[in-house]
DNA sequence: TCAACATATGAACACATCCTAATATGTTCA
DNA sequence: TGAACATATTAGGATGTGTTCATATGTTGA
């Protein structure tokens, strides 16, 4: 890992490593979701919910699509998608601790 | 994912989201490093080396192991190696764009 | 065009975080 | 025991971050 692979990668983490923000990018994971949407499921409110996304959209973890009168915010594609997915189900994942030390 | 679930999680990102720790850990991931190796690794002060990996500890990311005058840092258990290192891959793999909308 | 709705932005504050410098703790070996 | 080495801790300052409140922008339908 190079030192700027590292740097990347970090911001990465960052971005997913408030909870607000990363029930934001669950809560997408299974389909585009729109700001009120979004402001219900996580129980926050609709400023705070668009200051987050903003990052969000700067990190290029969500892409914004308006229809209408709503914005919905989806993972931009099944790169991201697929990586968040397999992170959340190993992190999630029940422990196996029989081969600790 | 639950609200508790949400937190833990983004706890571990939150870990991962700073340069300096993200390649501490990363260094370790191919076996035990003394804090002198990874001192000299990371390329930042001893003093700054070993804040950082309090906090990996108390977050159950890397354990210490004392050897004489050293103490090593390795990663704790495979689960964690082997989601650390499937989350490496993920994110550093090679981007395919093919697909994107 | 104007009101109502949906989302975004700007300013400000409290608090957390990263870092450095100095010092403390623990370990080995003479 | 004491000097030298290896690591950990503490205190402090600078900077960053999450949040709220107020307000701005953009969109629809009457």
């Amino acid at each position: 890992m190079t030192q700027d692979e590292g740097t990347q990668l970090a911001e990465l983490f960052r971005l997913l490593g408030e909870p607000n923000r990363l029930r934001l990018v669950a809560a997408c994971l299974d389909g585009p979701r729109s700001v009120g949407d979004l402001t219900e499921e996580v129980g926050i409110s609709q400023s705070l919910v668009s200051q987050h996304l903003r990052l969000l959209r700067a990190g290029r973890l969500l892409k914004q699509t308006r229809s209408g009168r709503n914005v919905f915010y989806d993972l931009p594609d099944c790169h991201v998608r697929t990586m968040l997915t397999n992170m959340m189900d190993h992190v999630l994942e029940p422990e196996d601790h029989s081969h600790e030390e």
